[in-house]
DNA sequence: CCGCTTCAGTTGTACCTACAACCGATGACG
DNA sequence: CGTCATCGGTTGTAGGTACAACTGAAGCGG
């Protein structure tokens, strides 16, 4: 445990800080140029989809798209001024927001995907070996748990059971 | 290659865009309560306190910095208005600007880096095997290559021809 | 029912970054 | 020498994010 860090390790640490300074630009860079969206935006967009009835509470959706309320709050805003988001108070419970995806929105996130996807395989999937997929999957998942002790964010699958954190493929 | 991931694909990526998410956001908040000063100023201050006579070119601070010249000038301005930095017209080459390191921002560098440490460690580093490190390496290097091919950026040992080994006036 | 606390979201402000327009310096060329 | 293209960097501005303060609903104890 040195003040310090090894050769290796800086390495690493190096690397994994380019890596996260360039990657978000590149995302938003082409989701913006095709589609008029951020990557924020189209996490958004892309969670409703894949949720029953494409609707979700703000806070679920906050946890889902790993975003603190307030961003979430001034981004479905904005969404919904586009027309691809609609808000309606939840009827169970006066507090509560739930955010639905539009028919336009549902269109959008049809429209865009398949050019995020081409983006992402070709600057991080296509990138990498078959085990340094697998690989990333473990060190990612492991440096989340760090990032985030509660799992509130990202949707881990619970620490609780049978998770073996210390396995690397 | 299919237009969609497989599921071990998505489960890489779904967790490395949470990383993306959630590192930046860790890593200023430790540095901005601590030494009121973000990541990315961190970084521009350490890679001045590495460079000889605590000096580098504009140009050459934002490579080594990942970042944009015009962000990287927005940045130097205001560090120089707390005094960490100072510019200086370059005297052989009149576009040129000098950023160097001053007494006040050494010592800043010199306070802040054993906390910035400790936060890299605790949510990164030891979070991980010592193989995870190394395969993190790996990974980040090759998504790298991808997401800038000319190297110009993250100054990795490049496959770029004849080299880059440039002093600093 | 009243008051306190917590929860779910929203809003306002300050700050940072991206993009594009701009300026002076340099160097190639005729 | 002039002209032009380019380099190195700065500045203006629009847009997105963070943080804190705020509103209103639920829940709980008395």
């Amino acid at each position: 445990m040195a003040e310090w860090l090894s050769e290796d390790e800086m390495a690493a640490w190096v690397r994994l800080v380019a890596v996260v300074e360039l990657l978000p630009g590149v995302l938003d860079g082409q989701l913006r140029r095709d589609a008029q969206v951020t990557h924020f935006d189209y996490h958004v967009l892309a969670m409703l989809s894949e949720a029953p009835d494409r609707t979700l509470r703000m806070t679920e959706l906050a946890t889902r798209t790993n975003a603190t309320l307030p961003r979430l709050s001034h981004v479905v805003r904005r969404l919904e001024e586009r027309g691809l988001v609609e808000r309606a108070p939840c009827p169970w419970d006066g507090r509560a927001t739930n955010a639905r995806l539009t028919d336009a929105g549902w269109a959008k996130v049809r429209a865009t995907a398949p050019g995020h996807v081409a983006t992402v395989r070709e600057h991080v999937i296509d990138a990498l070996t078959p085990e340094q997929v697998t690989q990333l999957a473990g060190i990612a998942d492991a440096v989340l748990r760090r990032l985030d002790p509660d799992g509130k964010m990202a949707g881990l699958p619970g620490d609780a059971p049978g998770g073996d954190r210390r396995r690397a493929g």
